[in-house]
DNA sequence: CTCACTGCAAAGGTTTTGCAGTGGG
DNA sequence: CCCACTGCAAAACCTTTGCAGTGAG
């Protein structure tokens, strides 16, 4: 994705555009399969050797505030990021640490549907990831 | 739930019975609320005070290996462990850490049918979990 | 008896923090 | 210009590991 449109979406939020800022995002979406912050942090030293560690950890949570990227946890417990382009859920392999989205609008409907139809007592629902978990056949 | 049961629960995995497991899974069971490998630790240390966080760690690992206990994902920071009672899912509060079990069985059949149909591309589905995130209402 | 399990402590890796200096608006 | 952001390094944090000693089967 060109720098115009990572920059209008960080502009959105009102935050400051910076260097640091711009690649960071530009690195979620381009790595695009859940990057880790290593994994982020590797692509940015290409173009920009002086990055701290702790400055990307700070973009990034900026970025979990703002409802820019969010996390996804992994068993393993390392925290992945994932940038927010459109309602999705994720396939866990057993086997490996991959992680592919799965985009159905006809699951979304039927969620949605019977969500609204339970009602949950004393909850309001803002979002629903499901987990679907198994193996890839190679 | 009582020594017995769980020391069944344990033996019935081919697993040694020893006091620092059965400690473990107690606390998991007891707690009940997803509780963290430091609040499983903190109850132990009561009866036991001199268990090793290492050999908790240990023991939780063995768990989730024989499937006795699951590892939680949160978006957050700390792995967290649940005891294997019945299929279910999470509802995760955006304001705090609570989280806590929902239970359908209409939602799991909902679920089985739609995945049934969709049949996923080189994807076998051994699990699925949601995650439902919103707010408790006080 | 034997091997798996425990306790301990150190190491491992990831994420957070504090602070001085810099630069975007 | 000013305040928010960055770089740096240390530290906090959770979890894992190695090893010697112990105890369950």
């Amino acid at each position: 994705m060109n720098f115009e449109k990572i920059s209008d979406i960080i502009k959105n939020k009102g935050l400051k555009i910076t260097p640091q800022r711009l690649a960071v995002l530009k690195a979620v979406i381009d790595l695009g399969n859940h990057p880790t912050a290593d994994n982020i942090i590797e692509i940015i030293k290409k173009s920009q050797p002086n990055i701290a560690i702790g400055t990307v950890y700070k973009i990034l949570e900026t970025y979990v505030e703002n409802g820019i990227v969010k996390k996804v946890k992994t068993d393993n417990d390392i925290m992945r990021y994932d940038a927010i382009l459109d309602k999705h859920h994720h396939l866990y392999c057993l086997e490996s640490d991959r992680i592919e989205d799965y985009y159905d609008d006809e699951l979304n409907d039927i969620l949605e549907k019977y969500f609204k139809k339970k009602n949950i007592n004393d909850f309001t629902i803002k979002d629903i990831k499901l987990q679907i978990i198994g193996n890839f056949i190679n």
